[in-house]
DNA sequence: GTGGTCTAGACCACT
DNA sequence: GTGGTCTAGACCACG
């Protein structure tokens, strides 16, 4: 996992995208406890309290929970996570047909983009 | 041409986008006039140096030019425009495929995805 | 006689610095009638006050005069076209030197530099 | 570095001038740090939001980078540096021979010149 | 009436 | 304390 940030955004925002993806993708299993904040705080040379903040939101959504003096956990609610995915891969879809919509491309077009791609892989 | 901002991000970003494209999709035609800078900000309800600091941003990237005292104008450059509208196309594209394999999606399901909202429409 | 501008200086102040290099370097000779001012206004596309306004300056330089009724003349002073292009000379080397020393070059740099051109022309 | 600004052209485009020299003579060493933008406004007298707009330029040339809430560096891409160097360098001659020849001087009087200024420095 | 520049002053997010 | 954004309002040159 690899921490690298632009500069055009919250760095404790870029953190809750890449925490989350890696605990959809199972990076960080259902269940496991994650390293201490301050090794992921080193890891990811971001300063202790912006990681914690950044974890703090992942506490809010459920995905993981804090077991005190103990460590903090990914959520062992497998469901919840499908959803996440879901959720992610609807908005992410339907962003993708917004924006190429916007710029003239419509479904037909768009589709024939997409098998390119794939014929060029 | 509608102007609604959300507020996470700068408003004069949103305006270049909201330019480039209407100028991308002809809303704007090659060589046409644009309206007047405190017109256009008038219009979008911002404050006309918000609105002169996107086209400042339209200018550097050529896709207006200005006249002085006259007006602003958009370029007669149909090809630097085409390639504008490849570039965003591929961006958006790359952009999409990146997203749904990093949530887990690889090149199959995403064209199964395409497809079945193909269908539904 | 090309008119070409930009848009970055006012018209007449380039219309001002070419009449003068069309009389400094003779293309207008001394003594000669210039054409009206309308005719140049139409051949350099410009607005005829704005043409006005360039030669009102060249006017006050003493470079051309007006014999009314009758157009506008060039200067039949031999010795202050001379001047000028004296003047101008030593402005323009002046200003070279002053930009090259400002970007690290200093004067046996700078020697180098016109020699090599020289060689390759 | 002094600020001493002309008023025939935008104090902005002063600013990215002398900032630039500043970086290509090394007076702002390759990653520096650059003094916080209310300071260099203060210094330079003008309006943190003109010093703003200039540091925006030299942003979008590369010449400098921004740490969000850190501060602003110089790049430490010597290459780039050497490069505009270069460019500047070519640029100010070729003016330079421009400017001569149009008033009437070609390369050998130019070079004269030039010697002549080395004579009597 | 056109674009361009500048100032003063305020507010914001981030670390 | 850092940069970033935005507004309001003013003034200017140009044509």
């Amino acid at each position: 996992m690899e921490f690298n940030f632009d500069n055009e955004r919250p760095i404790y925002i870029q953190l809750v995208e890449m925490l989350k993806l890696a605990i959809i993708t199972g990076k960080y299993p259902l269940g496991s406890r994650l390293p201490s904040v301050r090794e992921l705080a080193l890891y990811a040379k971001v300063n202790p309290n912006t990681l914690q903040k950044a974890l703090g939101e992942l506490e809010s959504d459920k995905l993981i929970y804090t077991e005190r003096t103990n460590g903090k956990y990914v959520t062992s609610d497998s469901k919840l996570i499908k959803k996440y995915q879901d959720n992610m891969a609807k908005e992410i879809v339907n962003k993708f047909i917004n924006d190429m919509n916007n710029i003239g491309y419509d479904y037909k077009m768009i589709k024939e983009y997409i098998k390119e791609i794939g014929e060029n892989k």
